[in-house]
DNA sequence: CACCATACGGAGGGATGCCTCCGTTTGCAA
DNA sequence: TTGCAAACGGAGGCATCCCTCCGTATGGTG
């Protein structure tokens, strides 16, 4: 896997000191109880009720984040959740924190299908591996520009995203298979840009992918 | 001084005295004035002081998406304009009104540089217009997610970047240059999405835009 | 079963934004 | 210079959203 440690938990728990918004109270930094974190990013809550809850109003605010943008309304999200706002302040004190948690189950489940796709010859596990960003990014759209990219969580997303993607373009360069004057960066954003606005055909969205997809490609001869 | 004009031309002139925002209609049955009109799109206020405050709305408004986004604050907008919230509304009546004034400056600017472009040589014509369309879209990101997408204005932008543009994708593909299964909705979708997200670096915007680039040339074997 | 820590719901105060309305100012033509 | 239509500014009513607070409900444990 790519996560190489865990120090804390909650990642982005809380804001640090610093911050606004100084609530706290949730997930105290004190709970050093002995779980085994199985990744970096996990802090679900643990009763039933409470982890049921976090469970609808993480995919309520991923549906309402896609329709209305970052700008969707809180109480609108705790409704279609069918939860009160005052539950999903207890799990989300900060907007932000909202747009994390959303962000983060993308990037896991990005991560994870580079593992996936790590014994296909070079180009395959590449390029099949892009057409799982486009995805990613495509859910990320909506959130993007409002994500602070400041905070440690995205860094760490960010790291986790290099770690898992990174490998698959070196090895299409060393093969002779990816054009060597490409940095990982320059790949991620002419993918991921494909999806800046949502595809009605689906066929056109397979024709502009293989265009990037053959922009990133060496070229034959000189 | 000295404005010698005045044609009360325009996609959507003002609203009339009644109130509601519908918009189009205008389109004035004699064309009466003398000019003729450049463009299809101008609906400039006559009288000076107005005018003057219609620009720096404009500016202010396009700043104001620039950094805040769609949901910038009309209130802001004003006060950087240094105009009353009331002179903003009877310029702009509704949001709508500024998102396509401010998407219409685009277009207009973006269009007259394809007809700069039309002596080159077929490929360096589509890239540099292609090139053009970039800082396009990265002025339009801001506001493209609000812009409705079922107004008259927007069709007609539309339509005029692809008066401009479609030639020189069909120019360059007859040449050989440009790989011929690509539509020019295609290609504006792979360029485009480039600017997804803002470049610190300029090298870097350049290194990916060849890489778009060459997913549209045409492959040098068969 | 009984207890209590944990979680829940939603009313309500405060803030901000949207838009209208109207008294005042100003460009410009006679 | 004078008169008036056009334009201006901003107060204020209404709507919405954010976030807190606290009484109530409930899961899980002894």
């Amino acid at each position: 896997m790519t996560n190489a440690d865990g120090p804390a938990s909650g990642v982005g728990a809380t804001t640090p000191g610093g911050g606004a918004s100084g609530r706290g109270a949730t997930t105290p930094g004190g709970g050093a109880s002995g779980e085994a974190p199985s990744d970096v990013f996990a802090r679900r809550p643990k009763r039933a009720d409470a982890r049921r809850n976090y469970e609808k109003l993480l995919t309520a605010a991923r549906e309402a984040f896609a329709e209305a943008g970052v700008s969707a309304s809180l109480e609108d999200i705790a409704r279609r959740a069918g939860v009160g706002i005052g539950t999903l302040y207890r799990h989300f004190p900060t907007r932000q924190d909202l747009f994390e948690s959303v962000y983060i189950d993308e990037v896991e489940a990005l991560c994870r299908t580079a593992d996936d796709l790590a014994g296909q010859p070079p180009w395959d596990a590449l390029a099949g591996w892009l057409r799982r960003f486009v995805t990613y990014t495509a859910t990320k759209r909506a959130i993007a520009e409002a994500l602070n990219h400041d905070s440690p969580v995205f860094a760490t997303c960010r790291k986790a995203i290099d770690a898992a993607g990174q490998p698959l373009l070196s090895r299409a360069q060393k093969s002779g298979d990816a054009r060597p004057d490409a940095s990982f960066d320059d790949v991620l954003r002419l993918v991921g840009g494909v999806t800046m606005y949502p595809f009605a055909d689906p066929a056109q969205l397979e024709r502009v992918l293989t265009m990037a997809l053959d922009g990133i490609r060496e070229r034959p001869e000189g």
